[in-house]
DNA sequence: AGAAATATGTCAATATAGCTGACGTAAGAG
DNA sequence: CTCTTACGTCAGCTATATTGACATATTTCT
């Protein structure tokens, strides 16, 4: 039986069809590479903490919500969708193991009661310190290879990338130290 | 104060283990603000792309394919499963999806006739420019921002981001000038 | 007080992107 | 001629996301 592999398969090869590609734009070209340098490093970076997390049962969207969670105490739920960019839906099944394993707890907000704000338990706290610090080791051992000004160059450089709309907020949760560098703008 | 501004590379100079406890605690730290950085500067990268490649039915994992393909024309199977870090499996309906839309094309290879050799069409190409002009477009806006070194040390950053079993064959995919940079062994 | 808006939960159906395991086939290598 | 390699494919599963509809408190507005 003749498999789908030859029907698809292009006879004779040759040279590849848009040979003559690609010249266009000079300028265009160098960040075609921060595209594919961007593209590997964040899949390493990830890479990390999904092996611990398995040990867990947890994914990503596990990880991200213990994340942000752990950083900002008494975040809604509101913000938290707002921060992660998903529907309420999905951050809910997520949520929900993590508040039944025991590693979230919410509690209705003080002035607004229909709120429910999020706090990382002592488990949830400990887990979370256990992944950023797996992850503060590739950063630490980067930092370690560059010269000394590169930490204040990618904390630039990172935060430039975030979308305008967000950037103030995202600065706003830096550590102090950082957080105070551009404030001379 | 600083003496220096050294923008080469310390390569192999393994970073001092920690040195006390009190240091590890102040170095500990900033790398939360890192985690974070990246986490944002990544989600809205991606973001860019994403809303493009809805107009063609597409997803993330047929941009990477198509990003990939179109920047390693006759790539094999193999290698792009090796870069993706994917199974066959996965990547074989995304791959059919963009070879059956014409936007990707297999060759059998000249040397072993087992290996399907991929190539973007001419269509393919197009889209993958419009793509990564869109991309770029965030880049050339970030770079703007920054003083001109910038980009030099982004790019340091990123690659020494990835995972070292990896990082030189990232690096020999960089435009030549970039790739020049830290030759010096 | 009553209506409207808000914050959140939930049910259902669906899409996408990944996985493991098992099996098949053509072609290179010993 | 066998073994291995490079790939394709079937089947079934999981994780993460989506849209749409509806429910329930609680706050806010009129």
């Amino acid at each position: 039986m003749k498999t789908i592999v030859e029907r698809k398969l292009v006879k004779g090869a040759a040279a590849p069809p848009a040979a003559g590609r690609a010249q266009t734009e000079v300028q265009n070209e160098p960040m075609v590479d921060f595209i594919e340098l961007f593209f590997f490093a964040y899949r390493d970076f990830v890479g990390d903490a999904d092996r611990l997390l398995e040990n867990y049962g947890f994914g990503r969207a596990h990880h991200r919500v213990l994340h942000f969670v752990s950083r900002r105490p008494g975040l809604p739920i509101a913000a938290l969708l707002d921060i992660l960019k998903i529907t309420k839906q999905s951050l809910n099944r997520v949520l929900k193991q993590l508040l039944d394993a025991g590693f979230v707890e919410a509690r209705p907000g003080a002035i607004d009661r229909r709120q429910r704000l999020l706090f990382a338990t002592a488990n949830g706290a400990r887990l979370a310190q256990e992944l950023a610090a797996l992850q503060s080791e590739r950063f630490r051992r980067v930092f370690g290879e560059l010269p000394p000004d590169a930490q204040d160059a990618a904390a630039d450089f990172l935060l430039a990338m975030v979308n305008s709309s967000d950037r103030e907020r995202v600065r706003a949760h830096l550590s102090p130290r950082r957080r105070r560098r551009d404030e001379i703008a």
